[in-house]
DNA sequence: GAGTGGATTTCGCAT
DNA sequence: ATGCGAAGTCCACTC
């Protein structure tokens, strides 16, 4: 039986065992890692055929579904969370249906030989935390507005647009409004063009000079020339610093909590 | 000895016997899959901290690697492939240290339970094809124009112009130029303005009255009013339509060619 | 080697 | 529910 244990294995089952664990599992809405030679169907928003070979399954608590080759960071087949499943043994073939409504989409398992199945009850509640994304870099510059350049004070951040979502809006030295757009890697010549325009439209709407600065930890090739003719200016600054002065005020809004 | 058969496992091994077997795994470029108690942390182009859980870990034969949780589709660490790696018992702590060149990172696991650990050797040459894409799209409208409208014309596709490629290129019933943007899914408003600027830099080109039509499945909100306002058209196309068209074609093809 | 754009993108957040 | 943009995006392709 499945019960208490985190994981129960069948190595090397015959298919008519293996479908009969993995339908328990399925029942019992449990993690299924199913190794073994397959072919896949995919119908749905494209639709797509795997011919055989040998492969990892995966089937996850939530209903999700993985199909790994034996190289390459991505699944080869697969559907995201909340799948309803469908299992039938025809011909010495395990047949494992996974569907989704909206979209409507379903893929196809059809398993002739396996050579694992394990069925897991994993308990996972750690906490994940990321630094260095382009938010943290918001929050730096939030924090210490010289990042940018000296006397800029910010005045709004997410402040929206016609074309959208202006990432942090202030004033430098002179009093001019500022435009702040954060890109997280090399930025490009898009990035550069929205920055555009999102000074024209601030433009508009005070009827005042303006200026924009891109935000980033590299230009990518033209972009410096494209900023030149823009009228915009380029910051810096390295997504990893930011997390990091984030670090340290965390750890310094901590140690005041505790005075 | 790992060689000859598919798959060895060890179920509920200590960690000592664990880290042997992935040690020579990992020296042998097999697929690995460890499902266990372990932490990960990761530095580099961001940094990531996940604390302790119950996950499953894949190393794969090119030296990518997944760290996933019991649920979701994506896997809450990584790396590429073309990892390199270390292995050291600490504690009765199995690290697994993947670090990879350029970018420069590197992804620490740390197991100090293991309910499973199995070396994979996999053998998979299926060809994966994939259907209704939007380069399908694409060349469904060049093999049927009439998919567009009534006596359109394709002259080119994939045509450069300053902002970036025109999906498809040509003239309708009138001989006047039409600008084609093709996409797969819900056109937004972003795609309407892209089109937009196509359609201008061809009419700074030619000096002629050009036309622009957006083709997709659907329109996202706003996306009609926008396009009537920037005078362009839209075409409903199913990319899954376009498949068929182009399955058919091949089907005419190769009957052409048993001919 | 860098830049550009697509993806069955997925995911989260705001409307 | 829909829409919009970020992502340690990955990946293929071009220059």
């Amino acid at each position: 039986m499945l019960w208490g244990k985190a994981v129960v294995s069948l190595e090397n089952p015959n298919v008519k065992e293996a479908a009969e664990l993995v339908r328990e599992a399925l029942s019992g809405h449990k993690t299924l890692v199913i190794i073994g030679n397959c072919w896949v169907e995919y119908r749905g928003r494209a639709s797509s055929k795997l011919k055989a070979g040998e492969r990892i399954a995966m089937i996850k608590e939530d209903g999700s579904v993985l199909v790994h080759r034996p190289t390459g960071y991505e699944p080869v087949n697969w559907q995201p969370p909340g799948c309803l499943f469908q299992t039938h043994l025809v011909n010495k073939v395990l047949q494992i249906r996974a569907v989704r409504r909206k979209p409507q989409e379903s893929v196809g398992l059809f398993f002739d030989r396996i050579y694992l199945v394990s069925v897991l009850s994993l308990t996972d509640s750690g906490e994940f935390s990321l630094y260095a994304s382009e938010e943290d870099m918001q929050k730096a510059i939030l924090l210490e507005p010289s990042l940018i350049e000296p006397d800029f004070k910010p005045i709004s951040y997410e402040k929206k647009v016609e074309p959208g979502f202006i990432d942090v809006y202030g004033s430098d030295k002179d009093g001019k409004f500022v435009v702040v757009e954060i890109k997280r890697k090399t930025a490009s010549r898009e990035a550069a063009l929205q920055l555009a325009k999102y000074v024209e439209s601030i433009r508009d709407m005070v009827n005042r000079p303006v200026r924009g600065i891109l935000v980033a930890p590299h230009m990518g090739k033209g972009v410096q020339k494209l900023l030149a003719t823009l009228g915009l200016d380029f910051k810096s600054l390295d997504p990893r610093k930011c997390a990091e002065i984030l670090r340290k005020s965390e750890t310094k809004k901590l140690a005041e909590f505790f005075e």
